[in-house]
DNA sequence: AAAATATTTTAGACTCGTTTAAATTTTTTA
DNA sequence: TAAAAAATTTAAACGAGTCTAAAATATTTT
């Protein structure tokens, strides 16, 4: 059985490979875990003996199968509680994300294909991110959705994520009247900062500043 | 916060409290939690520094209230998930231990008190222990219930809850039927063996050794 | 290509919880 | 009540995960 902290590390990495294009670097997996670098490194090497990883010291890493299997089981059963704690439990989306954070360690494979099965099999979290299936397999964020701030004007498009998931980001969404599968219409682009103006399902009018819309996901069609 | 170590020995300790009569020792404590005595004595040193047990070396321990009051919260999570997991999730009753023993270190008391009124605030857990309240209270089990073997022929008496929590016991008691709530009447008692002969249900006949009997509680009078 | 800078790794130390083996204290019993 | 037995504590060590500080390596700048 791996500790919590191995399953941590593994997720950060995998976000940071499925992010960022490029190499994993220490620094990155120390600031995703707000740890020092020397701890990553002492990590990786102990994640490399157990075959989660290909590391070389200097040298940068990659994760094996396995260690993404890990990976993806965890975020697995971090976005399924998330779903759950929502659905069933009746949480906000700017509640869940702390209490998944310990759920997700709870090590019980029936426990987590009843959460599954309570929910129906649910392809995305309460924030719009793709829920693994049992062998890994998930939607792909980017093929499914685009920022609000890159899109077309005069289009209407539907809310799918955040990319911000912080309590503030969400609860300021709330505010909006902004929720997963929102209808935005997008009647102007501010030339000056690139603020937004929205017709949000056909009769709210916004106005949102760029940094928002850069946080906002949408459809990649519109009318979809 | 305290570590899932620290909080399971103050579950411990309150365990062997609230059965035993006498001194908790810490073989006792050591028996129970499967670690060496060498490593209990080592946690009462730490948990005396943090005042939720009175120790004094070679002079047995007591706890505070304060440490009551962890040992009670993790009791009460304990139960509560127990709880969930057969009523909200569709757990048998020998299923749900293992994994509420790693959900009961979840820290969020919002969580709980959701969980509690999803349940309608549930009195006592799957197998019938007492659900402690937000403050600790709880039935007293003693009051509540008697042991199977213990109780005079010819009555009729209902099943509250069981001692042995093994999974196998609990198996057992399905296959002969036994669930919590059951009515048993008590037609004899062998002499020899002290074996018992049961009603259950008013229908089904059933014989049972008195080693099975000694694991089952009924309520304390005839007839509730 | 050398110097400056940034990144990564190593070294040494710390806490937590654990172990075994030895020492100490308490309890039993003869 | 003194010796034996049992229980408990201490001592020394270990693995996990962490840290700071120093050393090693890579990268960038000049």
């Amino acid at each position: 059985m791996n500790s919590f902290t191995e399953e941590n590390y593994l997720k950060a990495i995998y976000k940071i490979a499925e992010m960022g294009d490029g190499a994993i670097t220490t620094n990155d997996i120390a600031r995703k875990l707000s740890t020092t670098a020397a701890s990553v490194t002492d990590m990786l090497k102990k994640l490399s003996k157990k075959k989660f990883i290909k590391y070389k010291r200097y040298n940068g890493l990659s994760m094996t199968e396995s260690g993404k299997r890990i990976a993806l089981a965890v975020i697995r059963k971090h976005r399924l509680w998330e779903m759950f704690l929502v659905k069933a439990l009746k949480f906000k989306w700017d509640e869940v994300h702390d209490i998944a954070e310990q759920m997700e360690h709870v090590q019980s494979e029936k426990l987590v294909q009843h959460i599954d099965k309570a929910l129906n099999y649910p392809k995305f979290d309460p924030h719009g991110d793709p829920i693994p299936d049992t062998n890994g397999k998930m939607v792909l964020s980017k093929e499914r959705s685009v920022l609000l701030a890159d899109v077309k004007e005069g289009r209407q498009y539907m809310v799918t994520g955040v990319v911000d998931h912080s309590r503030s980001f969400l609860q300021l969404l709330d505010k909006s009247g902004i929720i997963l599968g929102s209808k935005v219409r997008v009647k102007a682009v501010q030339p000056y900062d690139r603020s937004l103006s929205l017709l949000l399902n056909g009769k709210k009018n916004l106005f949102i500043s760029n940094q928002i819309a850069k946080n906002i996901l949408v459809s990649n069609n519109p009318k979809t």
